[in-house]
DNA sequence: TTCCCCCGTCGAAGCGCTTCGACATCGCGC
DNA sequence: GCGCGATGTCGAAGCGCTTCGACGGGGGAA
């Protein structure tokens, strides 16, 4: 293994004077670096990161918690996780995976042992257990997702109450003046999982706005349920044309299942829906929606967290403004 | 911070002993163990990674290079990286991730750096070029996926000829004469990514073996084709009663299609796919699926991984059999 | 009883890097 | 012509841990 040491006899310099070379931490002459450089090349040197970590009491590596539970879209954490390595890989750091299920333990164990020099955690409850403990870690975190109370935290996540409120104006907007929102199973609001809850406040809350007649409807995520639910939407609310929906696996069951009933979507009902691009792209009916947008998310985690480790401060709440994308299923009311 | 030494302060004994009694390298007597962990609870002490590290030079840290590319099936590498994590942690390892974005020099500077002790990579093409590289680094690394020559390396998979040859041998067993295999996007077996080969190789196989009439067909991972390939079989081979498919995102509008032109499922066509368990159960008709074992795949990894940083010998090639499991979309041959 | 060996523990020497203080050199202003 | 700050480099002291060789004491074999 090459070290620096022999990289600072090959360029006829002192150890101390690679390293300041290597960190930009002192001035070094163009000629040294030159030198240097040419060296570290030649050998092909690689600092040792253990070392280097002991040193400067640094890792460069970042955790990451991703979530495991059910119901969580898959595809969307992953994308997560992929936009959070690019970005840190964009400041000279790795990412260290953790599993939600290594718990609390999990996140002592790497910031105690100074595996890691800060962390992400994903899929943050309202109230999760995480957060005293988060608080309470000597190094910086940052949450995607919000809970309850940010004080003391930092979190990043799309504005969802504004996602909700967006579907609603658009759906206003396009003169619909009954609707509906079809959101996450019970149990996700049971859970106390925010940004489902921030969908209905944001919907509700526009819809009042707008004088708009509206309801909320958790539903299941299978099939079965979206046809259920299509039925008890046309049952009570006979005057609906206009339909959010928040619940991915259940968008296109509940299109086809409202078609089945005799609805026409865009032509009887217009559908807006907060799911991935690809989902809303890939539908039968092309559908109006708002992403997930999860590489600003990941990458706003990682700068954030720079920001921390560089000693600057950032605001506890960073909300990502919810881009709507109009396609085939929203028209305007007949 | 508390450190060793200030744990062997509070124990009354020395640095090493600790040391010694934390990793059981040398015998120390059950009194004085005792009163080290005593003191290691009370001072709350962590080892530093990095130091140990530099000191050892083993990280407790293996790489997992994950693939990015398009038509791949995002759950399951999701399934991959999820049980590599909680094997590597049965073991008191972490997971570094890596994109395969990075390429080679990712990994390159990752085992250089000392930053991990081995990498596991996933999705390998038949002539992967990280396989020289892999060859020649002096750490271990354990492939998911099989290359065309896996000399020198070791690779571990769900072995694919096997699965397609169980597929046909089910339907011969329930006495289908004319098979079809409907297979992945063409661009997969151009990009000579092993297991789509594989498959197609146990499936002429068998059905040579057999003595049955037996045709492949590529597929595009699109709906619109599945209809296509669907018509196309109708018409090419109309005594066909038996399907393997062997592409995810097509499976259910394949069953659609067939449905839609008459053919009942499985009254008319029996059809078996390799496909996650989970995508199987929640088709119209439960599908009877030989499925990509990723906990084993992922465990078996860490394990092969663990072995060889042990010092031992494992072999290069670690087939794992698939298991076909009977659904409600196959029945004897009318 | 003597010798040997094993058990349990200690001390010291690093592992490869960063960083702090020191120092020499140079150019500038007065 | 002198002092001073800026610039560029060096040496040495760690960072916190592992590990090697050494050593004292106790028990078994001869």
């Amino acid at each position: 293994m090459v070290k620096i040491t022999d990289v600072a006899r090959h360029a006829g310099v002192s150890p101390s004077t690679v390293s300041y070379a290597l960190s930009g931490k002192r001035p070094i002459s163009e000629e040294t670096r030159q030198r240097i450089e040419d060296s570290i090349r030649e050998l092909g040197y690689r600092p040792h990161a253990g070392a280097r970590a002991l040193a400067s009491s640094r890792s460069n590596v970042l955790a990451l918690v991703v979530p495991l539970r059910a119901g969580i879209h898959v595809p969307v954490v992953m994308q997560f996780a992929v936009s959070v390595v690019t970005a840190a890989r964009r400041h000279d750091h790795d990412v260290l995976l953790l599993t939600q299920e290594e718990g609390e333990d999990g996140l002592r164990r790497v910031a105690d042992t100074a595996l890691v020099d800060a962390l992400i955690v994903m899929d943050v409850q309202l109230h999760d257990r995480r957060l005293p403990l988060l608080r309470g870690l000597d190094r910086p975190s940052v949450l995607i997702g919000f809970p309850a109370s940010p004080d003391g935290l930092t979190c990043i996540d799309l504005d969802f109450k504004a996602a909700g409120e967006l579907c609603v104006e658009h759906l206003a907007g396009l003169g619909h003046r009954v609707i509906g929102l079809v959101g996450s199973p019970p149990e996700v609001y049971v859970r106390e999982t925010g940004f489902a809850q921030r969908v209905v406040q944001g919907f509700t809350a526009a819809a009042d706005r707008n004088g708009l007649s509206s309801s909320v409807h958790p539903c299941e995520a299978a099939p079965a349920a979206a046809r259920q639910i299509a039925e008890q939407l046309l049952r009570e609310r006979p005057a609906l044309t206009g339909v959010v929906v928040h619940n991915e696996p259940i968008l296109e069951p509940l299109i086809d299942a409202f078609e089945a009933l005799g609805l026409r979507v865009p032509g009887d009902l217009s559908v807006t829906a907060i799911c991935p691009d690809e989902m809303a792209e890939r539908a039968r009916v092309p559908v109006t929606s708002i992403a997930i947008p999860a590489d600003e998310v990941g990458a706003g985690a990682v700068e954030l967290l720079m920001k921390k480790l560089g000693g600057g401060t950032v605001p506890e709440a960073t909300l990502l403004s919810p881009r709507l994308a109009v396609r085939a299923s929203t028209m305007p009311r007949p």
